[in-house]
DNA sequence: ATCCAAACTGTAAGCGCTTCCACTCCGACC
DNA sequence: GGTCGGAGTGGAAGCGCTTACAGTTTGGAT
């Protein structure tokens, strides 16, 4: 504890005692408001360091009635892209003084008590995707908290941000099927989120407008383990086997082109995959995977700051973001480009 | 806000007065404590229920003088491990009623002053590996903060968490000379972190047992950049080139192998190359990337669990726990393992 | 009928901080 | 020399909650 590791924690009544000075004059050195001499400035300073006084952040919460503080509500955090969500967000927050935090839904016995807690010690949280089911949104809602969602279908009243997904899985279709592929399925379920319904769209309009049937998707989730299965079931359709396999997510691809490549399927030859995301051992396969690489830290960055937007009044139009995606090509899905692997 | 998006949010006394009872009535109910009617509870919970109310934590916090929170501070979050990490942390932090502040330090320019904040809005605090300097590790110490630190050298006082890496290096090490290997070299630098140091000892103990000289390390960052231009040094080192890279993390190792895949230089049969971590690419390429997996989850539940111990004071004697970690033999060492890239 | 304990409920005192307001200086200006 | 204004400071209220303590009921047992 403060004041010797004996002993409880030092207030600023302590401080106020040993700088000889009210709590009052204390408080607005420590936060630099207000006018105080450079003489009450020093001693106070002094006294703080001596004691290793570190101010209550309930109390002045309570006192400001507001926490500085995000609360920030994921389904996961396995996989690359929400470190580096997340990386993007508190970067942001800290730089504007906010704390962050963290609460994970994926295997929580009771998310909807969780975040309630969430919501008494934040000034607003932020959603990601499926986290959370609707009725618990509109319980916060109700609830009066500023609210912002990623990667979520729009909720009226919230804001909203998440990175495009129909477009690029229209673009990467249609490329696929310029260069002569018929037969293309898209693996992964449309239902697990809102952005993989998004791509499965996207890749359903470039069938329409070449007026091809529109596949059905191949809904199984978004796992290594499911790849391998599907990979396992292309395989063993020897009539109507794909040319093409458009995956909701790297994992899925990477797991089918290993499968494939350990039994004498050749990729891009006889069969293409594409994947979402470019995890890192996208560029690290061979053939190289094509992906779409999502701007994970910026999405991040976005939400913290229309949450901060929310939280101070500055703006209370909902508004919803749409980030710009980028389409990697690299060999898996043979249409003629090849960077060699060696791109960062 | 609470009771309608009009007006401020509810706070006890609006509770109490809609249920016709008093706020310590309320409270009791609403956390369980003390007697109470069955008649009372339902009032209660109605009138909290039509409110919207949610508990300020910052008052609950002030007055029962403990946050129920802890501090997590990391020095980046990129890469696949600190997910793992904060997941396994989060997990166990969940199921205990505790929520999780983060912060991460790369890139702040002031840490110390942002560690201190989070000092005051959580009852104890985890360090990871140099995301602070010991200066402000021993500034938290004095003001009381229970301290438990994730892969870091050991400092008096604090519990520390860290998963074992100079006997894997060694074992690894050992296995590459085993196998005919004489000149071996360890990419990385070991003063980049503790777990790399530990690496690098397990190196040089293992040509030490034999009674070889120890090679220097090659000091570069963990990244892959440093893994290109280590590569195309050791490409055009004609004499004296190694036939072994030991790398510090994956990064650097896929970096190489990548370089070497694409100058003709064949990976194990010309130079053998591991990594540590297995991120997921290690898997991936090809050759199979021979690794180090460490329990990544694991070391996050264990801290957690390890400051809750020191907050509740349940524990005061000080710990330090090492976490086994487990090689993982691919083709990259040459060794003979082959398990056809096909696990997961 | 009376009394007692147990069950329940309310009052009020904090928890540590911010901030409004009142007050005291003190130098500058008429 | 008196007045005014601003800079600096302190007193005290209040943020929303928990909880010790005291008070009120209730339902048996006597």
């Amino acid at each position: 504890m403060a004041s010797g590791p004996t002993g409880r924690p030092a207030t600023i009544y302590d401080v106020a005692a040993h700088a000889k000075l009210s709590i009052a004059t204390v408080s607005r050195v420590l936060q630099g408001t207000g006018p105080v001499s450079a003489k009450a400035r020093e001693r106070v300073d002094q006294a703080a360091r001596e004691l290793n006084y570190v101010p209550l952040r309930a109390a002045r919460s309570l006192a400001v009635q507001r926490h500085e503080a995000h609360g920030l509500v994921l389904p996961d955090l396995a996989g690359p892209f929400y470190g580096d969500l997340l990386m993007g967000y508190e970067r942001w927050a800290g730089e504007h003084g906010q704390s962050v935090v963290i609460t994970v839904t994926h295997g929580n016995p009771d998310p909807r008590r969780t975040v309630m807690d969430l919501a008494g010690r934040v000034d607003g949280i932020v959603v990601h995707g499926n986290a959370l089911d609707v009725p618990t949104i509109q319980g916060l809602r109700k609830a009066g908290v500023p609210l912002v969602l990623i990667a979520h279908p729009p909720v009226t009243g919230c804001d909203s941000v998440r990175s495009e997904s129909a477009s690029s899985a229209e673009q990467l279709t249609t490329r696929l099927l310029d260069h002569g592929r018929e037969n293309l399925q898209f693996v992964g379920d449309p239902a697990s989120s809102h952005d993989v319904s998004e791509r499965y769209a996207g890749f359903a309009k470039a069938h329409e407008l070449r007026e091809l049937q529109v596949p059905k998707p191949v809904r199984v989730p978004l796992t290594e383990e499911a790849g391998r299965s599907v990979a396992e079931k292309v395989l063993q359709a020897m009539n109507d086997r794909p040319d093409g396999l458009v995956c909701a997510n790297d994992e899925l691809a990477l797991a089918l082109i290993a499968f494939f490549a350990g039994h004498g399927i050749r990729v891009p030859e006889d069969i293409v995959v594409t994947g979402w995301d470019d995890v890192m051992a996208a560029r690290y396969v061979s053939p190289g995977l094509t992906t779409v690489r999502q701007p994970m830290a910026e999405l991040g960055r976005v939400a913290a700051e229309r949450l901060h937007e929310r939280v101070t009044g500055v703006r209370t139009r909902a508004r919803n973001d749409v980030l710009a995606t980028q389409l990697v090509l690299r060999d898996s899905c043979g249409t003629g480009i090849s960077n060699r692997g060696m791109e960062r």
